[in-house]
DNA sequence: TAATTTTTTTAATAACATTATTATAAACCT
DNA sequence: AGGTTTATAATAATGTTATTAAAAAAATTA
């Protein structure tokens, strides 16, 4: 799991990292001290402050003289930073949260599909005619993992072709959004037959340049899959 | 401008991170060498360190052995982290930033709406009307500030309504989204009436509970407003 | 109760040793 | 000779240790 290539600095940052989406830590409550935290994990504490300061920037903790290092309140926490996002995924990802995944990430993705439509590019058109051919192959060849893949692909391949930053950003969002849905898919959403040619519409439209259109077929795919998970809620609260 | 009761460490990330996105560092070039920054600013390497690892957490800097410590690309950058938000106002924004934030701003907002009128509390109803009388009455005041404060207020208020952390998280670009409206608004929408009277329409079918006339509502004020900016630069782009 | 001292913990500096990377040059093979 | 591999040296970040300063909470005292 751990890449040993990492400097102790970035291998302290995700041990701390995963511990409090874990729930280790709890919000609000401490984190041992420097020095203890030196102690733990057998560095020193310069990298330890480190590490401190890596996990400050990206909201998790704040630390204070006499105060200590303690968790930050969620709406601190920095949801759209890669680590962050990849750490959730290590968590304990539930269904409540797919939702809040798919919630976002339905808008998103129609206005990304607009945008697309709107200024992709010939270099943007092969990105995503590619992972197109690539989904079709895969799930021809009934390889899910490399359908997941080529999806992953798709959906980033058109948030490139907005030509805008805040969406390109969001690149690692649809992809650890795609993760969490994957590992629910067999709950949800028993049937994924289809899914090529959702896409293929999709890409057809942004290729023809019918923004409108694009946006419709993003929303309503996206909006089906919200649908499913909202009913899954209920079902299993009304199970509970 | 800088605040003297920041740290050290968060004085320089602040002053390196503004500088980056000034340009005063291009994207792929080089800053001083740790060394060299604590030299600088006269602070030593280890606080010169803790700011490098910020920034790196962040994404704006890549920091390898001799390689030295450069920008990074700008679609590794952290663009929905505050700080970066921020220097953003601080850096150059123009009309093309202007569009991209109100492209994603446009469906995120109006998805907000749709959850809020789902979602929403008694709590968040007053939050939401405190803003909207507060919005009213600087507008009679003829307050510029005050409006836009009020304006913030609101749209913070709906999305905390929404109970989506990724919506919540959201507020701090959203924010920043408004403020560089603000820097442009008299550019591209001379009128600034009837502000009040759209907020208000939303409003209403939030706490009435009808998500999908929220929605319209939402999409179709910011896209009002994503019209006049594409507008405003088709004609600097003819005027060019 | 209010002011003061103590204690804990981070903030900051300094000096030093190590490791990783890259460019360069030397050696080595066709 | 030309191209490829292999040492080597230079550079810059990485990491450690030690010490002092400042901040803030808690305990003590007037």
């Amino acid at each position: 799991m751990d890449a040993r290539h990492l400097n102790l600095t970035q291998q302290l940052v995700h041990e701390l990292g995963r511990s409090i989406l874990k729930g280790k830590y709890k919000v609000g409550g401490k984190l041992p001290s420097e020095a203890e935290l030196g102690e733990i994990y057998d560095i020193s504490r310069n990298a330890t402050r480190e590490a401190v300061k890596m996990l400050t920037a990206k909201g998790l903790i704040s630390s204070r003289p006499r105060k200590g290092i303690q968790v930050a309140d969620q709406n601190k926490w920095n949801l759209f930073d890669t680590d962050v996002l990849g750490w959730i995924l290590v968590g304990k990802p539930d269904l409540y949260m797919l939702r809040h995944f798919m919630q976002l990430r339905q808008p998103v993705e129609a206005q990304a599909a607009y945008l697309a439509a709107q200024y992709a590019t010939a270099e943007d058109f092969d990105n995503i005619e590619q992972a197109l051919s690539n989904m079709q192959l895969a799930e021809v060849n009934n390889d899910a993992e490399a359908t997941h893949h080529a999806d992953v692909k798709f959906h980033k391949a058109v948030l490139n072709a907005t030509k805008n930053p805040f969406f390109i950003q969001l690149e690692n969002f649809i992809e650890i959004a795609l993760k969490v849905n994957l590992r629910y898919t067999n709950r949800i959403k028993p049937v994924t037959e289809l899914e090529y040619q959702a896409h293929a519409d999709l890409f057809a439209a942004i290729k023809k340049g019918e923004a409108a259109k694009a946006y419709e077929f993003a929303m309503s795919t996206q909006s089906a899959t919200l649908k499913l998970v909202d009913e899954a809620i209920t079902r299993s609260e009304s199970e509970a």
